[in-house]
DNA sequence: ATTAATGTTCAGAA
DNA sequence: TTTCTGAACATTAA
């Protein structure tokens, strides 16, 4: 579930153990799976990188970007299962790729890159392709969204707001699970089209995503049932005690006491609602 | 034993 | 141009 307050996790836990240091070597681990998406070529990377130090480690979006003192970054993407882990990875069968870094007392420590269905990529890219394949195609952070912007972007769709929240270029880092769980806050219905939301329902889209992402990066990220996000230590996050809709089909809502949360798939993805208190008001569906 | 579902992104089609 | 569908992959629950 890597989403963005789980990659922000990621990022604050890799940071003080790799910012500043030399990077030694890079590997694509052998593993018994398809090995891992990279670009350019394994070759071609350690030749670019080859004596780099690494500059900052940020978040943008939901990528782990390790910038170097030559210009390149390193972009990864965890997608669905992946993981930034400096040590004790779950299993050794799904390690993907390691960094070897060069510490203060002339011994070396790794970064790993870990992830279970492989789904996630590892990036080399110079600034100018940073601004065109990552920057350029993201909306602002949804950390950084104000309850003007979401009304200038809200208004150019008619797409239900739920499914214009996941659009990386609409707000860049919410995913499934946060937008069920801002939607449900904010007592708005996913189903609601997104030009139809008035001001008070943007006021309150605004105030909850701020709410609900920071409160997830306080608790470190939601560690979902099977297991498999963890922090850079490999331990679990807490946000899933916290949820408040999301998984939680057929239980009464935890917000009006009223409603039984229920389960629809929009963009063939699981949307979690309670329907008495994020009801679509009247003769606003359009 | 199949089938459906799981957090994301992107190519290609509508 | 914007929006929608399916595929990439490994694993688990029903």
């Amino acid at each position: 579930m890597p989403e963005l307050p789980e990659v922000e996790t990621m990022v604050r836990g890799v940071r003080p153990h790799v910012e500043g240091r030399r990077l030694h070597a890079v590997r694509r681990c052998r593993c018994a799976y398809r090995p891992i998406s990279i670009s350019p070529t394994i070759r071609a990377i350690q030749q670019r990188v080859a004596n780099a130090r690494v500059g900052r480690v940020v978040r943008i979006a939901k990528r782990v970007v390790l910038e170097l003192t030559t210009g390149d970054c390193f972009v990864i993407e965890p997608r669905m299962t992946g993981l930034m882990l400096l040590d004790d990875p779950p299993d050794r069968g799904h390690l993907r790729m390691q960094w070897e870094f060069v510490t203060d007392q002339r011994r070396y420590t790794s970064l790993w890159f870990w992830d279970r269905r492989g789904l996630g990529t590892v990036r080399l890219y110079s600034p100018q392709q940073m601004q065109e394949r990552v920057c350029g195609q993201l909306g602002p952070d949804a950390l950084t969204m104000t309850e003007h912007i979401w009304r200038s972007r809200c208004g150019r769709t008619g797409r239900a707001i739920k499914i214009a929240m996941l659009d990386q270029r609409f707000a860049a880092g919410i995913g499934n699970l946060y937008a069920s769980e801002i939607l449900h806050a904010a007592r708005i219905s996913p189903l609601l089209p997104a030009d139809c939301l008035d001001r008070p329902q943007l006021a309150r889209l605004n105030a909850a995503t701020h709410k609900i992402l920071e409160a997830a990066i306080r608790y470190e990220g939601s560690t979902l049932n099977d297991g498999t996000y963890r922090n850079a230590l490999n331990q679990q996050g807490g946000y899933q005690n916290e949820h408040r809709v999301y998984a939680r089909a057929g239980e009464r809502c935890l917000r009006c006491r009223r409603g039984i949360v229920r389960r629809i798939v929009q963009a063939q993805r699981s949307t979690f609602y309670c329907p008495v208190c994020q009801r679509v008001p009247r003769g606003r569906r359009r």
